[in-house]
DNA sequence: CATGAATGAGTATTCATTCAT
DNA sequence: CATGAATGAATACTCATTCAT
């Protein structure tokens, strides 16, 4: 569909090592096109999440990045492919942040704690991000490859929960159903404190991981 | 300038009784005109849960209704009139069916069953539109109205829970939170569900009603 | 283009004869026919005034004629013959009160007076008729026939300028210009007014008409 | 939402010293962006004089302009921002020509035959201008600033005829009057001779002025 | 590499006209 | 004859995308 397409295959990585932005020379030659990317991507994932992926021009978020509108298509291939990568790229981050180091030897009401409290912190640190995850979950844009990252983060979850399960430590049933619940219940805790322009407290969080362990345990 | 002014003859008519749609003669001449309405407000609803509100088409709904696109704006007023009237038409009747003739003096485990079985319901019975409520939940072209109908279903469910709690049958604290985990959870199984193609059975509500009665209960 | 077409070729004659509207039967059936043509024709004249032939839809004129809409294709046989039927009418009633009985022997003093206070008085009495007549002055969508009209009149006045000329009454040069120079300034004079709310009065008309006498006497 | 707003960088700039639109090399490279507008501009001004505001379609406007549809809207707001930035544009343009340097102490009859010659000029040399100015004359689209542009005109003749009067070298009495004569009857010329497909010869002119000198002279 | 002016296909909406009743 | 619901072509305007600079 369009020329030069993606340059750094680096998916979107946010928390830049802070403490060593002062290099020299080549390294920050190299910097300035991530520099757009990264420009690009924050301000697509805002709009986004402001004005929904329709309601954001192309030519708006070039303004908010600071770039021409040009620019954007020396990145992404177009508007869709630009909404998948960001979708990917949040995706990916809260993947890691919740899986990364799982415990996985840890008994399963540790676990669960576990994922929850990660998703909570996740949610909480990236409130425009995780907002954009729900909105667009499913949108008819999303392509394949989105759908598989979605899918991959489902798979690992999933064998957790069966291993669980086989040491009758959670409710026995399909575990798409459990995981269904358990997810759909933590975006209502979030969805009914933004609906009222809060985020939800720490006792919050907890109050309802204790609510659902106590839903989900054998 | 402004058209004729919407007929209006039937405002979507909540809870039609499924089943009997088969009626005699003399009624289906009367029916001529509202059955372009209907048409209109069905296909507008299908292709909103396919496509999103921002990513359909007038044409496109005219031509799914089998009507002309000037034939629209006889009934509705604009794109965002007609997506409000199917938003109230349809929680309207979702609240109807939930909440009609709830049984007040039940214990609370009753209640939350009666609730929950009957959303149960009125989402597999109605999976289109329990989705397009979901969907379009807090969007932005939903007017004040749509917003009034959405708020009044929440304050008598915040009564019934408030209630109970203070008959300590259920966990004390947030009735929002509470709620949203217990909405949260239910469109999660949903969901997990759909994701696969298929609609929860019978025995997955009655396995989630369980869990999640245990979630809240005190 | 359409069906019917117009089935009176009475063009549109207003001062109906009034002091027998009461007659009995037959009669009366062949009043409601030109009645609701004379009604889409006064309703359609105010409307093109108001808002311009564009910017006036027909079934506003419909509307206001209290009709039904498809009713003023009986008449006319679309929304440019019906522009066109009230254009030649009111030019026709004009040519009429302006050239009727003309005083042909009379000086040319006589006569120019004759003439700029019929028109005068024409103006003062038809208002919007003069002002719908001087708006669609060589609008796009008059036809032919309605320019012939327009010419008839024009003819006419040429033959008494140039007779005029001829007796030296008049300064001499292209009657054309002339002409051009009164119908002009007597247009002028009324804008001149109207752009105020108000309608020059008598003594205007005759103040403006000794004006324009000395521009054009020999 | 709104388009990046309008570059603007001469807003049609009145009163192009004709005959010297030849200049060298850069000056020319320069043009290229205001040329488009400039485009848009004569194309809009002739068509609206052969159509009308409403009978004009922007894609047309841009076909004879020679660019895309889009474009237009790159340099004016809207269709209606469009024919007010070149009635604006014309009436400075005709407003400098007939009253900059005007001769403030010469005697009425020079100044008469300088405000009529002046116009006469313009009129002549802009004959399409001319009749936009005329048709387009308390349009409903024009908006505010349109109307003062005009009413500062009409303000300065209007002193400088109360000053005449009041030298007892025009006729006495409403000023509007008078001038809504003169310059009825000037157009009242210009219309005589474009109804025959020409334009008034300059002998036509001084003829008419002459004429009209006398219906004002005290 | 970066830009942003230019584009034209696509959008929601209007309205002259038709035709079944 | 009269109607007004229905139509679809036409309108003003937007915006993702391109490409000359």
């Amino acid at each position: 569909m369009a020329p030069p397409s993606n340059p750094r295959s680096r998916p979107s990585q946010p928390a830049i090592p802070a403490g060593r932005a002062s290099q020299p020379a080549i390294a920050g030659a190299r910097r300035v096109v991530s520099d757009k990317r990264e420009a690009i991507l924050d301000a697509a994932l805002a709009l986004f999440v402001e004005r929904g992926f329709w309601g954001t021009a192309v030519p708006e978020i070039a303004d908010r990045a600071g770039v021409g509108a040009g620019t954007i298509y020396r990145y992404f291939d177009s508007k869709e492919a630009l909404v998948n990568a960001i979708y990917r790229g949040q995706k990916m981050r809260f993947s890691a942040g919740v899986l990364d180091d799982f415990p996985a030897s840890a008994n399963t009401r540790e676990q669960f704690r576990t994922i929850w409290m990660r998703m909570a912190r996740f949610a909480s640190a990236n409130v425009p991000a995780f907002i954009f995850l729900e909105l667009h979950h499913h949108a008819s844009y999303l392509d394949a490859e989105s759908r598989a990252v979605e899918q991959r983060m489902l798979d690992i979850i999933t064998a957790v929960v069966t291993a669980a399960q086989a040491r009758r430590e959670l409710k026995a049933g399909d575990p798409r159903l459990l995981m269904g619940l358990v997810l759909g219940a933590f975006i209502g805790v979030i969805r009914s404190c933004l609906d009222v322009g809060q985020t939800p407290a720490d006792a919050d969080w907890a109050f309802a991981e204790q609510c659902i362990w106590e839903a989900i345990r054998s």
